[in-house]
DNA sequence: ACATCAGGCAAGGATGCGGG
DNA sequence: CCCGCATCCTTGCCTGATGT
C-alpha cells in the first residue's frame, strides 16, 4: 500500500479532475493517472468512471472513499503528533466576520479541537474584504466570510442561517396567525443592515407597499439590534444564530412572514486553492452538524 | 551492472462547446 | 450539422534514483 496513491485518489475525488489534483500535488497529470491506476490494480477494481471529460466515482470507489479519507486523516494526525514533539506547535489562523466570530466560532471550535488537539488556533476578526486580503497575504489560513468569487480562492458553502422576524415576549404578533409585511411595516422596526445580497430581499419586501416601513433604528451590529428588541424598542429581522439563546429562553419569538420566507444569510468557508484540505473537510463536516 | 520504479514529456484519442 | 479549438485522460518512451 502506498499513501501517495491514496492521497491522489482523495484529491482527484475532491477536485473532480486528474489535472487539478496534479496541480495541487505538484505532479504532472500522467503521474496522477499512474497513481490512480496503481491503486486500481492493487484494489483490483475501477475507482473512477472516465466519461469523456468527466470523471465519477464508481460504486467501489464510493465504498473505498471513507476508508481512504480515514487513512489520510490518521496519517495527518500522526504526522502532526510527531512534529509537535520536535518543533513548534502547529497553528491554524482562522479569519471570521464579526457575526461568525460571535455566534458560529464558539459552536465550531470545540469540535474541531477534539479532532486536532495539537493545533493551536488563532482567531482574527474582520470584514469579508479584509479577510480575503489577509488570505492572499498569508496572514490567515482559512476564513469564514460572506459570498466570495475569486480565481485563486476556493469557497465552500458552510452554513445557511435563516433570517426571520423576531419579536419580544408579549408582542401582539405572537398571537396572530398570518402576519403580513404590511402589518410589520406599521410596527416600530429595528433594522439590522448587514450588507449581504440576500438581505436585499428583506428590503424589497417593503418596496411594494404604498408607505415606507417605520424604521426607528438602523444599526450595523446584530447584537445591538437584538438588545433593542429585548428592550422592546422595536421588532427586527435577524439571523437565527444571533437569537438562538433568547428564543430558547422564550425571551424572543420568531414570526413567519411569507414575503421573506426562505431568506437566509450564507456563510462561506474560504481558503487558497488546494491549501488545508483536511482542515476544510473537518470543518465542513462540523458545519453540517450545526444545521441539524 | 542490472532491474525496478516514479515521474516527466510528447503524442494521440475522446469529448465538449461555440461559431458559421 | 460540421469544423476548429480547448480540455482532459491515456499511452509510450525516456531519464534519474535506488536497490540488489
Amino acid at each position: 500500500m502506498n499513501i501517495e496513491n491514496i492521497e491522489a485518489f482523495v484529491y482527484v475525488n475532491h477536485y473532480g479532475s486528474f489535472n487539478k489534483a496534479a496541480e495541487i500535488l505538484f505532479l504532472s497529470q500522467p503521474s496522477v493517472t499512474a497513481r490512480i491506476q496503481t491503486l486500481e490494480r492493487e484494489l483490483d477494481c475501477r475507482l473512477f468512471d472516465r466519461l469523456g471529460k468527466q470523471i465519477h466515482l464508481t460504486e467501489k470507489g464510493k465504498q473505498f472513499l471513507p476508508y481512504a479519507q480515514q487513512i489520510m486523516h490518521t496519517f495527518q494526525k500522526g504526522k502532526l503528533h510527531i512534529q509537535n514533539r520536535t518543533s513548534v506547535p502547529h497553528e491554524l489562523r482562522i479569519g471570521a466576520t464579526v457575526s461568525v466570530s460571535n455566534y458560529l466560532i464558539p459552536e465550531i471550535l470545540p469540535a474541531f479541537r477534539r479532532e486536532y488537539p495539537q493545533i493551536n488556533i488563532k482567531l482574527i476578526t474582520g470584514t469579508t474584504d479584509c479577510l480575503v486580503e489577509k488570505l492572499h497575504n498569508s496572514e490567515i489560513d482559512i476564513g469564514f466570510v460572506r459570498k466570495v468569487v475569486h480565481p485563486t480562492i476556493q469557497s465552500y458553502k458552510f452554513y445557511e442561517d435563516p433570517i426571520r422576524l423576531y419579536v419580544y415576549e408579549d408582542h401582539p404578533f405572537n398571537d396572530s396567525e398570518d402576519v403580513t409585511i404590511e402589518e410589520v411595516s406599521r410596527q416600530p422596526l429595528v433594522f439590522f443592515e448587514c450588507g449581504s445580497l440576500d438581505w436585499m430581499r428583506v428590503h424589497r419586501a417593503f418596496e411594494n407597499l404604498d408607505h415606507p416601513p417605520d424604521i426607528q433604528y438602523q444599526v450595523d451590529n446584530s447584537e445591538t439590534a437584538k438588545k433593542l428588541v429585548l428592550r422592546r424598542a422595536g421588532i427586527c429581522f435577524l439571523p437565527e444564530l444571533v437569537v438562538r439563546h433568547e428564543v430558547r429562553e422564550g425571551r424572543l419569538h420568531p414570526i413567519e412572514i411569507s414575503e421573506v420566507s426562505g431568506v437566509s444569510l450564507q456563510t462561506n468557508l474560504i481558503a487558497m486553492q488546494g491549501e488545508n484540505p483536511l482542515f476544510i473537510d473537518s470543518l465542513l463536516k462540523i458545519g453540517k452538524t450545526l444545521a441539524n
